[in-house]
DNA sequence: TCCAATTATGCAACATTGTTGCAAAAAGAA
DNA sequence: TTCTTTTTGCAACAATGTTGCATAATTGGA
């Protein structure tokens, strides 16, 4: 059975073609897609749709939202240890600066001192270079 | 002189009504504020002409986006050390999840190690309680 | 395999955010 | 004040995202 199928199934969502397509699409590009991103990968789909089972992958978490830079919203694929809701914490994301790509650096550690302010969770967007364009 | 206008023909910038209203409720809030916020504010002030001011006031490194959440582009003053085009850089930006405020903490420190990507700039989301809700 | 119940999709219409062109108004300098 | 330059405000447009609803697809059970 397909990666996908299996991936849905264990969320109790239903096997559709849309949601099997959006998840091959994150799995076959290491980078965050935007729904427009999507649109322009997987050919005229409908933004509705499309829209809606980003929410739906988001609730369930098998994607989080990696960025939101210049009106454009970016998703990225879950760890499999991600639990619905309590995801997309933690994240370092990178865009390069030459490729325009955001990437989802799971493995990325910090230390952070924020002086009074008492931090639950964090998401840190750096840009540079990324490995391929340096 | 007010404050507002020293700072606008510091930056040779023609002192304006909506220039000035515009930098004073920055003043006067220590947290980020959205287009949306400052039409709240400031009352029915023209759309158009809010977007071109923030344009103005970035371009010229008076502030800088200190966020992009749900759509909406917070904003905040810069430092006074912040120079035209090289700005929005090294800043945590906080969002307190109990009275949804976006601050601007530029005194934090961070450290990082982002395996292979080299980092220019950074940009840490940090969200949790602020000082006046924990 | 077919049926029925449930869920998802696609379309239209709408809402919000942000942009562009251009004429009228305001700011600054002489 | 007067002239030049810049800014504002309006209209129209563009892009992103949402809602309602009828149709189509999925799934579990006969």
């Amino acid at each position: 059975m397909d990666e996908t199928k299996e991936l849905l199934k264990k969320k109790e969502l239903r096997v559709t073609q849309i949601r099997c397509q959006v998840l091959e699409a994150f799995q076959e590009n290491e980078h965050a897609l935007s729904p427009q991103d999507l649109q322009a990968l997987l050919g005229g789909l409908d933004r509705v749709s499309l829209y809606r089972t980003l929410q739906v992958l988001l609730d369930k978490g098998l994607v989080h939202k990696a960025l939101e830079k210049n009106t454009q919203t970016y998703y990225a694929l879950c760890d499999s240890d991600c639990s619905d809701h309590a995801h997309s914490h933690q994240h370092v994301h990178f865009t390069c600066e030459s490729c325009e790509k955001v990437y989802c650096l799971e493995q990325a550690s910090i230390q952070v001192d924020t002086k009074g302010y008492q931090v639950h969770t964090w998401n840190l967007n750096a840009s540079g270079l990324c490995v391929n364009c340096r």
